[in-house]
DNA sequence: CGTACTGTTGATCAAAGTCAATTGAGGTGG
DNA sequence: CCACCTCAATTGACTTTGATCAACAGTACG
């Protein structure tokens, strides 16, 4: 279900009409809020995490440029999470006329748009699998791997090297490990030969040993177009 | 956005279609196939897990009464992941056509699926949290404390008690513990007088202490009504 | 009865957390 | 230009948690 080139067009419209850039770590939604806006990203990098009262943080989701920040964001009654921008944030908000008016005019945009979030939840339920069973080697690996990948889906990867402007705490509060303990894991890939990252720069210097050593499989960001009779449901999304 | 008395006769009929009695342990959705149904849980329990190439499993998520197992399932290329039914389970199918019949002439029903889906969400980040932050005995405690009450909301917990009717094991790989961890833990959490859990009947002894042990807040299980405004937007549901 | 699971307990070990100190880079003001 | 400050990254020493390995008990069922 890939979108005409004139729905294209209308998307383009919609994303360009309310474009802010944004100061690094600021937050955009903030816990407990209710939403104005749903965001898009459309440069630089986001995440979301969860606080725990006594202060521990877990980065559920990093949002990269082309994802959609939680498109849930009007049916919760409250946001069970901070989204806060990281880098380089160009951010589109569509206002809930907005989608409204599209949901009417063009179902096809909205059912991209439930995709999308869709897609989300997978990833979720493998960061889910990763912090749960892997070790922090294979945690630090395979988030690499799914970086690395999803900004290579979005042209953002050259050569063997791609933008990744956060933090080893970032990264450590996403795998659910301490900052010492990520640094650490981090020196032994690069020992390896496995990856550097240094200076917010990411060079995966050998892929293939990497995804073996977590067992990579990009299968869950289902990039792969949607199954054909998708269109006959509507999914709510019809007339 | 609670239904009307029409649009519930018209979802009990439609859930009272294809109803399904299934042995313990049975395959419901195995992984990598296409769903050929939208399965609803009637009654039982199921779980959904993901397997690791080395035989490591994590339950991602418990299917109780009322639950719907994934309502993407035909958005998505292939299942990432395995349904398997544990205990006492009647499903009620809907198929594709069903499906699309329901998203034009009953749009709110769809929208109620749809939020149902993002709650499911909101369960899965809780649990990414979970497991990602939490000591083992928060861990069980804080599932415990989600499986009560969500139970309690469909009106299955009688007195402190209400039916679990899972395994040690299975609890644990929802935990990323091992068995015999999950075993202890469990141990300390009845020594401490807050929950005893034998013979697949789990009593929360001491509910207050349980919930303080883990921080336990159930705002993520969305259990108040939906916003007001949502029904303007259609969320694709729409016309 | 024997067989096969689950659940239970113990002993040992390795992985990751905690605490503490140091390095290094970038920014700022004198 | 340099002294100073701050924040992130890095490294080391030690501790704790939970995994691993192993054995055994309780229960259900053919």
């Amino acid at each position: 279900m890939s979108l005409s080139p004139a729905e294209r067009g209308v998307l383009s419209k919609v994303l360009s009409l309310d474009v802010r850039s944004v100061q690094r770590r600021t937050v955009l939604q903030e816990v407990g809020s209710t939403a104005a806006k749903q965001a898009v990203m459309l440069a630089g990098w986001a995440c979301r995490f969860k606080r725990l009262p006594d202060g521990r943080r877990q980065v559920v989701a990093f949002y990269l440029p082309g994802d959609i920040c939680d498109f849930s964001i009007f049916m919760a009654p409250e946001l069970d999470s901070t989204i806060e921008l990281i880098e380089g944030a160009r951010v589109a908000g569509i206002s809930q006329a907005q989608l409204a008016t599209l949901s009417r005019g063009h179902p096809r945009i909205m059912q991209g748009f439930w995709r999308e979030s869709q897609t989300a939840a997978s990833i979720q339920r493998e960061w889910l699998v990763n912090n749960s069973q892997r070790s922090a080697r294979e945690r630090v690996a395979h988030i690499l791997c799914e970086i690395a990948t999803r900004l290579r889906a979005v042209g953002l990867v050259d050569g063997q090297e791609c933008d990744c402007p956060i933090m080893q705490a970032d990264l450590g509060d996403a795998c659910g490990m301490t900052a010492e303990h990520t640094n650490r894991t981090l020196r032994q890939l690069r020992d390896g030969g496995l990856a550097t990252w240094r200076n917010g720069l990411l060079r995966i210097d050998d892929s293939d040993g990497l995804q073996n050593l977590c067992g990579f499989d990009p299968a869950y960001l289902q990039f792969r177009p949607a199954p054909q009779q998708s269109g006959d449901i509507f999914f709510g999304v019809g007339r």
